[in-house]
DNA sequence: GGCGTTCTATCTATCGATTGGTAGTTATAG
DNA sequence: CTATAACTACCAATCGATAGATAGAACGCC
C-alpha cells in the first residue's frame, strides 16, 4: 500500500506539482481514507522526501553501470527515460518539477532533488569520458528538463524529441 | 497599486509557483488587506493570467527587434536575462515555473505560458537565421530553462553561465 | 464657490471549503 | 496478545472569495 500511495504521489507531483496534490486525494486514488495515508507517511514532507527518494533509487537502477555503455548509448538511454514519461504518461520529471517549485518546497526534500541531479551528472559525465569533444553533463540534463517542461506545455512531443536528437548528434563515439 | 500586486506575486511565484503564494502574502507584502487585493484582481486564476501576461509583453519589449541583431549577440541578449534573474535575484523564468506546474494551473493562465515560449522561439528563430549552422530555438531555450531549473536547485550559478557559454560558442555568425 | 453624486480604494468581518494532522476505535492476521 | 492497517470523527489553520461599511478624491451642475 505504502508504494501504491507513492505511485499515486508521484503521479500526480510529477502534473502539478508538490502543492497541487492532497492527503484526501492520493486517499481517493488508492481506495482509503486520509488518515490511513498518515498512518504510512505521518507528514507531506516525509512523503515528498520518501517519494524523491524513491525516484533517485529508481533512477539509479535504471541508468546501471555508466562505464558498459558508449557515450552516444548513454545519453540515448538516459533521454528515453525522459520521452517515455514525457509522452506515455504526460509527466515532467519529479525533481524538474521540485527543482521549479524549490522556493517553497520543505526542508527535508530539496535535498534529495540535489542528489537526483548528482546522481546523472556523474552518471552521464563517466559514461561521456571516452567521447573526444562532447557536451558537459549539465549542458544535456538542462537541455532535456529544459525540453521536457515545453514539450509538455506546448502539448507537442516533438520538441523534446528534437533536442534529443540534436544532442546526440553532437557526441562523437 | 495593481503593479506592485503583480511584483510580489511575481517574486513569489518565480521562487515557488503558483500554489506557493496566497492572497493574503500578498497583502502583507504590498502593505494593505486580502480583500484590497481582491478588488484589484477578482480571482487567483485572473491575478495569474494577468501576471503571465505582463511577463509575456515584457520580455517582448526587452529582446526588441531580432533582425537587428546578429545570431551571437542575440542569443547573449536572451540568456543574459536569464543570468540576471538567477544571480541577482534567485528567481526562475515565470513561466517556466508555470509549465512545470501545468497539471494544476488554472485554464486561462495556460495559454499565456505558450504565448510565452512561441514569442521567444519566434524571435530567436529569425535572429538565427543569418548562421550557418546554428541550433533551433526550442534547443536554446529549453537548455537555458533547464540550466536555471538546475542551476537555482543546487545553489550554483555556473551552471547557467557555463551553460550559455557552451550554446554561444556552437554558433557561426 | 458650494453641493450632491459617483468612483476608487481600502477596511472589517465573515463565509464555506480544504488543508495537514491527531485521537481513539475496530477488524484482521500471525 | 500483539502488530498492522484500516476506520470514524474531529481539530485548528489557511485558503479563495464575498458582503457591507467607510473615507477621500473627482466630477457635474447650478
Amino acid at each position: 500500500m505504502k508504494e501504491a500511495i507513492l505511485d499515486a504521489a508521484e503521479s500526480r507531483a510529477r502534473r502539478g506539482g508538490y502543492n497541487g496534490f492532497s492527503f484526501r486525494d492520493l486517499a481517493k486514488d488508492v481506495g482509503i481514507k486520509s488518515a490511513s495515508v498518515h498512518y504510512h507517511f505521518p507528514t507531506k514532507e516525509q512523503l515528498a522526501e520518501a517519494l524523491a527518494h524513491r525516484y533517485v533509487d529508481r533512477m539509479a537502477v535504471y541508468l546501471g553501470d555508466p562505464t558498459k555503455l558508449q557515450p552516444r548509448a548513454a545519453v540515448k538511454h538516459l533521454a528515453d527515460i525522459f520521452i517515455k514519461a514525457n509522452e506515455a504518461d504526460d509527466q515532467m520529471c519529479l525533481c524538474g518539477v521540485f527543482a521549479a517549485e524549490s522556493g517553497n518546497l520543505p526542508q527535508r526534500v530539496l535535498p534529495e532533488v540535489v542528489v537526483f541531479f548528482d546522481l546523472i551528472s556523474k552518471w552521464l559525465n563517466t559514461a561521456l569520458r571516452p567521447a573526444e569533444s562532447a557536451p558537459k553533463a549539465a549542458e544535456i540534463i538542462a537541455a532535456f528538463e529544459g525540453a521536457m517542461l515545453m514539450s509538455r506545455v506546448m502539448r507537442d512531443p516533438a520538441i523534446l524529441r528534437s533536442v534529443v536528437s540534436a544532442t546526440l548528434k553532437r557526441i562523437n563515439g
